[in-house]
DNA sequence: AAATTTATTACACAGATGTATAATAAAAAT
DNA sequence: ATTTTTATTATACATCTGTGTAATAAATTT
């Protein structure tokens, strides 16, 4: 599959228009490989030409976010380096990603979910902890146990953020990740 | 349905042990229903009458775990507290019991698993934290958050030790919790 | 613009899901 | 021990999954 071929382009495009479509009116696990192909008007074969599962077709779809992921917490780090500042609430990009993108993450957290998707944010934020953890703490040996503690633990911020129906503000979450970290 | 009629019970425990045996034989998501009621001997629509869906099915059976993930980590709080001592590695309980159920955790952690199982955890372990942290830090005003971090921070380590394939002892873990709740 | 490549489709099939209905058999209540 | 209750079964059906094959149509290459 040439993924710069302009039927693929269209394809997929059309897949996700469905596909967001759909989580708006649908519980994740009621989204059938058959009902997103009727709405995007591809045929079945061609979904399963592309992709093994609804799972794997839902992994690309995340693939994104973390990019975007990705970049809001480097810039944090990156802005520390620069004017070798203490962290304060307002350089915290983290939050503010997940707020734009509300209505992904209450999918990727629901019920319904599949751990894997967690597992893809576990996974890229221990990444990004780890070399933000070395930049600060140049002395100290860090083992994978300590980061995985860290990263999960800003996750668990997220999750919390999320059963509360993202009630709380942007720059509460900044503040309240401070208090944590500093405990 | 009542569940202490003869027959409910011989169904699940039959439900139970086919299970059992599939877990050791395939994939979580490469289970059926319809296998699991072949091997177990009841009808598909004897299975439907009692969950709604595997999903559900499974839930029941990490009850059972949660049950028992809290007594040792309350028994690590406990004995704080009647010895008023600070905490030390070999007062942590936490670990040996998820050792002790390797096989259970190692399906609830998979890709293929659901991201439910991961929640009932995230939630259990909350309450158990804010009580401890509550007993512990009498005079600091804990917000959902705080527990949310910790509890979270405490379920990477577990998560870590499953992507390890559980590598590390029951007492280096102890020991490396320490170190992070420290930092 | 024509030839070639290849993504998509149309159709088919075995097996799985989830649900409905009446018949049966096993347990509980009397 | 008999009656009553109800969990389980047998059977059937519409819909979904995942895969195979050959035909088609759209994009790329020449």
């Amino acid at each position: 599959m040439n993924e710069q071929d302009l039927r693929v382009i269209k394809t997929k495009k059309n897949l996700q228009l469905a596909l967001i479509q759909l989580l708006k009116e649908k519980d994740l696990e009621k989204i059938k490989v058959t009902e997103l192909c009727r709405l995007s008007g591809i045929t079945r074969r061609t979904f399963y030409l592309h992709y093994e599962n609804v799972r794997k077709y839902f992994e690309e779809f995340i693939e994104q976010l973390l990019e975007e992921l990705e970049q809001s917490m480097e810039k944090t780090t990156k802005y520390r380096m620069m004017t070798n500042q203490q962290l304060v609430p307002n350089m915290i990009h983290l939050f503010e990603h997940v707020y734009l993108n509300k209505e992904s993450y209450q999918f990727i957290f629901s019920g319904n979910s599949n751990f894997a998707y967690y597992q893809m944010f576990f996974k890229r934020i221990k990444v990004i902890v780890k070399s933000s953890m070395e930049l600060m703490d140049l002395d100290h040996e860090l083992t994978d146990f300590q980061v995985a503690y860290q990263a999960n633990a800003i996750l668990g911020m997220i999750l919390e953020w999320y059963f509360e129906n993202f009630q709380k503000s942007v720059e509460e979450m900044n503040r309240l990740l401070m208090t944590s970290l500093r405990i």
